[in-house]
DNA sequence: TGTTTTAGTCAGCCTCTCTGATTAAAGTAG
DNA sequence: CTACTTTAATCAGAGAGGCTGACTAAAACA
């Protein structure tokens, strides 16, 4: 079986579970929305570098980025040390989704340990972090 | 480091180059369109196995089957044992494109076995699959 | 025979993504 | 200090890919 379907078959799982979870929470947001949320820090930041760490053009991440102000999850403010660029914030009402997200993601690492052992899920993930050595293009 | 994007990172590398290997020999097939092509067996498949395999709505496995058909990659022929059914076969212009995803995807797989080394990618490969069992919901 | 299921299509809509052009502020070279 | 270039963001328009709902025709079943 092909290697690029067993990497996909487990992430999308993931995903999914994540997702369902966020929203049964009552977050209300897509899958694309919640990857440009979850890369703004705790101090805002810029549309142009959120553009860029979720991997879309800036007018992508605009776009977003409007929905989710509109949903209310974030705001914009100016940013002090740069007339042009403003800051992308979370609001007290979309901190809330952070710890339900990685609460799934431990029930899901927990699962799969149970189901591969603790000795092939640690072998995973080391496979998997010296892959990334030569297949992720942000490092 | 999350195990989803651990997952993904080296995943969307593989698919990326396969699209690229693929439109670079002339098959000038998106991404969507290749996933419904991949799934299509020797003698034909029935568009609602093609819209399960590929987990989208018969519509949309049916729209990018046109766009196929189009392109000449497939034609739809009635199906002998189902008046209501037509099978979509592959074309003889298509038929080149598999040697050159499986090539590119030696040719990946072999790279990444000379970076972590071949125990890793076996153990690599062995957790995948033990993990498709908990993971794919097509099994 | 009449009802229900199945294969596929038609119509319409939404989300996400892109390219290209534009505005305003910042940085830089003369 | 002024003119040019770069950068941050937005506006406008388009296209791909996905969905739901309604429908037709053939098959399966009671």
């Amino acid at each position: 079986m092909n290697i690029g379907l067993l990497l996909y078959i487990p992430y999308r799982d993931l995903e999914n579970r994540i997702m369902a979870a966020v929203t049964g929470a009552g977050f209300d947001v897509t899958l694309a929305q919640a990857r440009v949320l979850q890369r703004i820090g705790p101090d805002g930041t810029r549309l142009t570098e959120l553009a860029e760490a979720a991997q879309v053009t800036k007018q992508t991440a605009g776009f977003l980025v409007d929905q989710l102000e509109k949903l209310g999850y974030v705001e914009r403010v100016p940013d002090p040390t740069d007339g042009r660029a403003r800051l992308v914030r979370v609001t007290e009402k979309a901190k809330g989704a952070t710890p339900v997200a990685e609460a799934e993601i431990a029930r899901i690492e927990a699962e799969w340990e149970q189901h591969i052992g603790k000795r092939r899920m640690a072998q995973l993930r080391e496979a998997l972090e010296k892959l990334g050595e030569i297949t992720d293009p942000y490092r």
